[in-house]
DNA sequence: AATTCTCTGTTGCAATTGCAACTATTTCGA
DNA sequence: TCGAAATAGTTGCAATTGCAACAGAGAATT
């Protein structure tokens, strides 16, 4: 992401349509709200997303970190709950609008060219992201979720063995199981030999 | 999609570095081979993403329908197993490569400014189903996923009644859960009064 | 018009999962 | 450095789900 760097370290001297903000933890980064067609970028640090149901209930959507790409622009807002964007430890975040990708603006600067390629570029990678999680949670079981997302994790590090990229619990949630249940089922692999695992370290045994 | 229709219609006068083609029903669209960073925008017809994994198993991983993008540029590809693109209906495809957005060609021609704003586009739409299907797939019981999946299309149709996308037997693997037991799970909604149920029709009666 | 294929609908049963309710351990902030 | 959160780990039990195995209705193909 060079061209993020890029972005980044011109910023001050860019279009005025384009912002750049710095939230401490806790703070809120962001509401969606349908139409707004608002992207944002996530320079430094990391948060949630989070739905509040009409029964006053959290849920914790989505998980931001680094050059993630996130905003209401992406995302299926329907009318009965809110979904707030929270930092999580203090961040920067780009914000712009959707249609400013479009539209030239007038001093057509090199910032246009730039920011199109690079929100190509980073949505390109979150839809790669988002596919690999559908792929695990179309599992049926907990098991296959489990070795699923194991062998996405070890292929992509050429490696029978990795570091899982959250804690057990945030895993659950990532799974979308419940994570005693997770915990058992991964007792139950250990014990049958098909994983070996310490911490956050897995191996795979297998093939 | 006006900017997709331009492309269609001048692809004719276009780079030679874009290739458009039609397939038969059945025909083999494309095979996912990493690092080739191919994107196919599907112009006219549906095709299947299929898996077929080491036991040789068979599985609908993905559907396509007229403007969806798709290839292995949006994909996790992984070593142990083959994803294929089959037509199931007759079908024009466009191919290009993900490097061809970045890079102007000799010809400067219009062709790519309309085609980086309109593959931008696509993406943004891709990534709203795929958060759709996030946000259904995590729900913890099929009754749950009913209730959100019917919830989001409500509020799309603004409409408490409205059109299931495809068949019973589809809306199953949409939601990746066993289809009888699902068909269990729509009895029990209609029994217990949450909804009603006619062919594909479906209304809701809570709220 | 007959046949094949796909889709809908149903049920019993076994396996899996979520839930509740704990304890132990680690991390973090005041 | 002390206490409070957050995380990890465990288990019994009830509820949900998948699986297998049907039958019938509708489409599509020849």
């Amino acid at each position: 992401m060079d061209e993020i760097s890029y972005l980044i370290n011109n910023i001050e001297n860019s279009c005025s349509r384009i912002q750049k903000k710095h939230f401490l933890k806790n703070e809120n980064i962001t509401t969606y709200i349908q139409k707004r067609n608002q992207i944002c970028i996530m320079l430094s640090g990391t948060a949630d997303l989070i739905r509040y149901d009409l029964n006053g209930n959290k849920d914790i959507v989505d998980k931001f970190n680094g050059n993630d790409i996130f905003g209401e622009a992406f995302y299926p807002v329907h009318t009965n709950n809110e979904l707030t964007v929270i930092a999580t430890s203090d961040c920067d975040v780009l914000f712009l609008l959707q249609d400013y990708l479009y539209k030239k603006c007038k001093q057509n600067c090199k910032f246009h060219t730039t920011l199109s390629a690079s929100i190509l570029e980073l949505t390109l990678r979150n839809t790669i992201h988002q596919n690999t999680r559908i792929e695990v949670l179309s599992k049926r079981t907990i098991r296959e979720k489990l070795l699923t997302y194991f062998s996405i994790l070890s292929s992509k590090d050429f490696s029978k063995t990795f570091l899982l990229p959250f804690s057990l619990t945030n895993l659950a949630d990532y799974l979308s199981v419940d994570r005693s249940a997770m915990m058992r089922e991964l007792k139950n692999l250990t014990n049958e030999g098909f994983i070996s695992k310490s911490g956050n370290r897995i191996k795979l045994l297998y093939k």
